[in-house]
DNA sequence: AAAGCACTCAACCGCGTGCAC
DNA sequence: CGTGCACGCGGTTGAGTGCTT
């Protein structure tokens, strides 16, 4: 468009880093040199003087291209254009079909990292990626269509998990397909490659989501980490867009629907995220439950949740957020499921009780996951777990974690009645933070750890071994709820608490503040947001009662 | 034809990081 | 170890353009 190198705009004050004093609409004056340094669009002769200069002295010492050429412009100036003009090789003009593709998929796999992004787009730069990024989702925003088209995901499955589990695992309804996160954070690095996801390390959610998005959905981003617990060891995320709960897992939805539609009233949402901090680089690739490339899983095996898994070191763990649609709850998951229902959770849609305006007829992948462990230790109580060996504590895990936004307000609006309101009020009352380590929840731990069905799920369970004091400062006062994880040591037949949960993530009144402090004296990233050692297994509690 | 609006995109801005001193 | 600088990155801005009314 027009924006090439108008030399009736190119007087336009510029301030660069170096202290400069305004000396004018349109300059600068740097104040060690008194140069002025001009800002605005770059006009041809200022071009030529720059590839001159970069043909003489290559890329690079940037502040030095006023100094050697007499440009009045800052050396962040001068990169800034030649980067993303004048160096060779720049493809310009529209993306082509497959470059738009290439982007949908970066940017799920990647979230706002347009110069990552642009690695991957030979002639492109990050500029460029990011404009058409933000423009495109303004255009499908106003349009109503889902982010990520459905046929996106669909390509992205294999076969066999587009005919088992139709629609795919990303739950892309008619109409409830828009999905795969982006939000800013590199996350999980979905692999898109060759369309075939491979699980991704998590990294930190960058909370900050486009510009356009944050103002044009008026919510922060949501992130959602999704095991894939039915045939893929896939995960996705949500980010960058706005991720509808009304598509949950409490309608029976995967809360992956991201679009602003007005069906799916968006409302406030986080972004968390999960790494493994023994892998502080997040350089490792992470399987969902243990599973890795080279284990006996195979893009041919179904993920059943009947069997167990065995290998699990590290694990990474997804986290969920929803919303539930009307009232705009976060809440938990329908943890009054039936135990004799599990199954039917995980293949069919949840209870009808529960309007959803995007029912899909499967559920999150958190609750695949919670519902799949359930099943999992159910089926395996006098199988795998029993195979370990004392000094083993990998056999058998599985291991998640979820993440919920506390907004003790919409906490509040939880409808009792509904299984996830239910499951706010009731998750609390039975797993108080306040006492989230101690020996009663041991046993409760031990003793759901022995049933073999599990009834009335509850919560996951919530310790803290390390904030253990911290929680217990906590004026906690129900209805509240935390939901996390607890590690636990597998020896033999019997199961102990074994290590700590560097996170946990807290609902309910009163938690608010506190937890947000709390959450970020301990963790640094944010309320919600999951560390996991190198523990074995994770356990989810069931009937805490 | 002109005004208004939406869209696009070049460029700016602020911040973080790495490195040298 | 602190400071300053260079650089890179992601978010934001705002002018030009095109479309609609």
């Amino acid at each position: 468009m027009g924006h090439s190198t108008g030399d009736e705009r190119e007087n336009r004050a510029l301030s660069c880093d170096s202290p400069l004093s305004n000396d004018g609409d349109n300059f600068l004056r740097g104040s060690d040199r008194g140069v002025i340094l001009k800002k605005g669009p770059w006009t041809t002769a200022e071009d030529a003087i720059l590839i001159d200069y970069v043909k003489k002295h290559g890329e690079g010492n940037w502040n030095s291209v006023q100094k050697h050429t007499g440009l009045s412009r800052c050396g962040k100036s001068c990169r800034l254009r030649w980067a993303n003009h004048l160096r060779p090789n720049l493809k310009k003009g529209a993306f082509t079909p497959e470059e738009e593709r290439l982007i949908i998929e970066l940017h799920a796999k990647m979230g706002n990292k347009w110069a990552r992004m642009a690695v991957h787009l030979p002639g492109r730069t990050d500029n460029e990626i990011k404009n058409y990024w933000n423009t495109r989702i303004k255009r499908r925003q106003r349009a109503g269509l889902p982010l990520y088209p459905a046929e996106f995901f669909q390509q992205a499955l294999p076969e066999n998990q587009q005919s088992r589990n139709s629609p795919g695992i990303f739950g892309l309804d008619e109409g409830c397909h828009d999905s795969l996160p982006s939000h800013g954070y590199e996350t999980p690095d979905v692999m898109f490659d060759s369309l075939n996801m491979l699980p991704y390390r998590a990294e930190f959610p960058d909370i900050s989501a486009s510009g356009s998005l944050v103002t044009g959905f008026g919510s922060p981003q949501l992130y959602t980490f999704l095991p894939q617990t039915v045939g893929l060891h896939k995960l996705t995320q949500e980010h960058d867009e706005q991720m509808d709960f009304g598509c949950s897992a409490v309608n029976g939805s995967y809360p992956f629907d991201m679009a602003r539609n007005d069906r799916c009233e968006n409302k406030m949402s986080q972004s968390y995220g999960l790494y493994l901090p023994s892998d502080p680089n997040h350089t490792k690739q992470l399987w969902p439950f243990g599973v890795s490339p080279d284990s006996h899983f195979t893009s041919n095996d179904i993920f059943s949740a009947s069997e167990p898994l065995e290998g699990a070191e590290k694990l990474e763990l997804p986290s969920l957020q929803y919303q539930e649609t009307n009232s705009g709850v976060w809440g938990l998951l329908p943890f009054d499921a039936a135990p004799e229902s599990l199954d039917s959770f995980i293949q069919s849609p949840l209870s009808g009780t529960h309007p959803s305006h995007c029912s899909s007829p499967r559920s999150s992948g958190l609750l695949e996951a919670l519902l799949y462990e359930a099943k999992f230790r159910s089926k395996s109580e006098n199988q795998s777990f029993d195979k370990a060996t004392s000094s083993t504590v990998s056999q058998g895990a599985m291991t998640y974690c979820s993440s919920l936004k506390a907004h003790s307000t919409e906490i509040k609006g939880v409808d009792p009645t509904s299984p996830s309101g239910n499951s706010t009020g009731s998750n609390f009352n039975r797993c108080s933070p306040v006492d989230p380590i101690g020996t009663a929840m041991e046993e409760k731990i031990r003793a759901s750890r022995m049933k073999s069905e599990v009834v009335n799920q509850r919560c996951i369970v919530i310790l803290d071994e390390d904030r253990k004091e911290n929680l217990n400062h906590l004026d906690c006062s129900p209805p509240d709820a935390v939901l996390g994880s607890c590690w636990l040591e597998q020896s033999g037949s019997t199961v102990k608490q074994r290590g700590s949960i560097t996170e946990a993530i807290f609902l309910g009144d009163d938690l608010g503040s506190e937890l947000k402090n709390m959450s970020s004296r301990t963790s640094g990233w944010g309320l919600g947001s999951c560390t996991w050692n190198n523990m074995p297994s994770a356990y989810q509690m069931s009937d805490i009662q």
